[in-house]
DNA sequence: ATGAAAGCGCTAACAG
DNA sequence: CTGTTAGCGCTTTCAT
């Protein structure tokens, strides 16, 4: 380390016990619990006396003590498993996770986040079993749910609670939420028909992503309900350059992309064929981060509230481990940020 | 939510103690214990009847408990407050938590991680009190060192073991990491000077940023080794798109910026005034996020290794709350990756 | 309204 | 090598 200096505060004073602030306020730790916990049965003035001396004294239950006698850590575990170069550009998780703090900070709770390696399935699963095994954590909220999800059954055998941020695929033992992400593609294929667009793509990431099937699914409807053909579609495995030139080879008028990123993508690549965008080509991008109004054109995009999703189900993870009924969640309805990326397409010579 | 699902592990059983540990073995807890944790006089059959026995009754060791005993959670807070979107397209955070990761795990320590809005600095140093007065943390890795950063006080003063991610501005009461980011626009600016450039802008973040500072520095020092009038100035506040029209105007035939994103904002608006990249402007980003990759033209940009920062910082971290040396971190140097956005300069038209 | 005492699950002296 | 005995700092009956 470059410069080392030594701590001035040496000797770090013992800290203060609850037994400290009650020989301070003259009372029993009994009624210092107490009081700290808002309970019933101590008169308002020792109360005073009590919350004075724990001030003066700096005190604060020790969150080990309490989590050993309640067995309740209040802290929950999030485990992140995709690669990091993809997880930079992912904006869900920045808002999700803010929308979990959101709810989090109020309740006194904290959250855990490990991030393992997207390859490494077994060192997920590992992440999950330590800190379910020390107690480290209250319960899970688990994203991306896959088919046959091996941490369902790891998480339901551990008896943690868990809440599944996103729709499972198949049934799982746990309760789980969902926005209405794909009703966006909805809107974004209605944008694309009512410019006059014919020939519409769907360029999507990976096909092991239920939401991705999910999207794919609602652009399949909303062709067909405008009596599109549905063939043009491509899905990125890892190369997102080499998707998008197949999507071309396809010659969309217009794309629905799953993700800003995939849009970028297919801007660049339309670019290096000659091709306009959006003169020649119509694109759509998903999730409204930054990029879509950095980019050039700056990017028609869905945006979905993934802060009141983050929320929601942070909230019904502490119903869970409380054991009390989850609130049901009504996701507020993706919206459609229209920008220059989209035009109607060029009239066909004859 | 939408299907809620009952979890069928009703009544989840207690979770065994050592004790039972202990009895299933025919030994004492102490000597449990003493297996668990890999210290010596055990005997290896001992050792072993007692391993069995945990890994029968799937036992661990409870966090709790030993966080209680032995006054250590065994885990460190990291507290981001910068705004949600600005953190969804900065690829230093995700790799310096995937850095942390890195030594955390094996280490058997965990993060707890919490996010509050920019905006809020009064939240984020509550933040850091409530983790730090609860005693939920063994200490704290800190990024984005300000001038008279009010932290300081608050976390020496608690007697919390504190690294620093970063060049602090002033005196620090805390041990500090920083990386050679600032050797990566010296690369830029000699590349772009070895191209033939004379007319070099530097197009940086907030002003408020030490790292931006020091960036800038080494810009007007990469400049001035070259000869070169080193006034092409603008630093981006909010709206990088203004920022990026402001550096146009004062027609510089290539830009360095501080990142890829400010890169991207920049590409978009020379396209915008009809220039191209990088026949009229050569531009250089840094971080080479995947935005690198996928722009186009792709990015000539810098790259820093912040996982290995990342590894090293929490690493620091531990020795600290361990109270034992720290070693000595070596950074690896800057590499400038070459793209497609920078070229020589046009020929000056005589 | 208040306090005494037991205990959460583990580790750490201190004896044998 | 192994066991006994105390705590760690808090919450929680159960008395008073």
């Amino acid at each position: 380390m470059n410069q080392p200096i030594e701590n001035p505060e040496e000797g770090a004073r013992r800290r203060p016990t609850i037994a400290d602030v009650a020989e301070r306020a003259g009372v029993s730790p009994t009624l210092v619990s107490f009081a700290v916990n808002d309970r019933p049965g101590v008169s308002a003035g020792t109360r005073e006396r009590i919350l004075a001396a724990a001030k003066e004294l700096r005190w604060s239950p020790s969150a080990s003590a309490r989590a050993l006698t309640q067995s309740r850590t209040r802290v929950i575990g999030l485990v992140l498993s995709r690669a990091a170069d993809q997880l930079e550009v992912d904006s869900f998780f920045v808002r999700f996770l803010s929308g979990v703090e959101r709810t989090l900070a109020p309740a006194d709770y904290a959250m855990l986040l490990q991030l393992v390696p997207a390859a490494d399935g077994a060192a997920a699963l590992g992440a999950y079993e330590r800190l379910a095994a020390g107690g480290r954590v209250d319960g899970f909220l688990l994203t991306d749910p896959q088919l046959d999800d091996p941490r369902f059954r790891l998480l339901a055998e551990a008896g943690m609670p868990v809440v599944i941020a996103g729709r499972p695929e198949g049934d799982a033992p746990f309760p789980w939420l969902e926005t209405e992400h794909d009703r966006g593609i909805t809107l974004a294929v209605e944008h694309l028909v009512e410019l006059g667009h014919e020939r519409i793509g769907f360029l999507g990431g990976p096909p092991a992503y239920a939401f991705v099937q999910r999207r794919l699914a609602r652009w399949r409807q909303g062709l067909a309900a405008a009596g599109l053909d549905a063939a043009r579609v491509t899905l990125a495995e890892a190369d997102l350059g080499a998707a998008a030139a197949e999507m071309l080879a396809r010659e969309p008028t217009a794309v629905v992309c799953t993700s800003d990123t995939l849009a970028i993508a297919l801007i660049t690549a339309a670019r290096e064929r000659g091709l306009s965008v959006p003169d020649d080509l119509s694109i759509i991008g998903f999730d409204d981060s930054l990029l879509a109004t950095l980019s050039s054109p700056a990017l028609t995009s869905v945006r979905v509230d993934y802060v009141e999703f983050g929320a929601a189900a942070s909230a019904a993870l502490l119903a869970e481990i409380d054991g009390v009924g989850i609130r049901p969640y009504k996701p507020s309805p993706p919206t459609l940020e229209v920008r220059a990326s989209t035009a109607a397409p060029k009239p066909l010579r004859i």
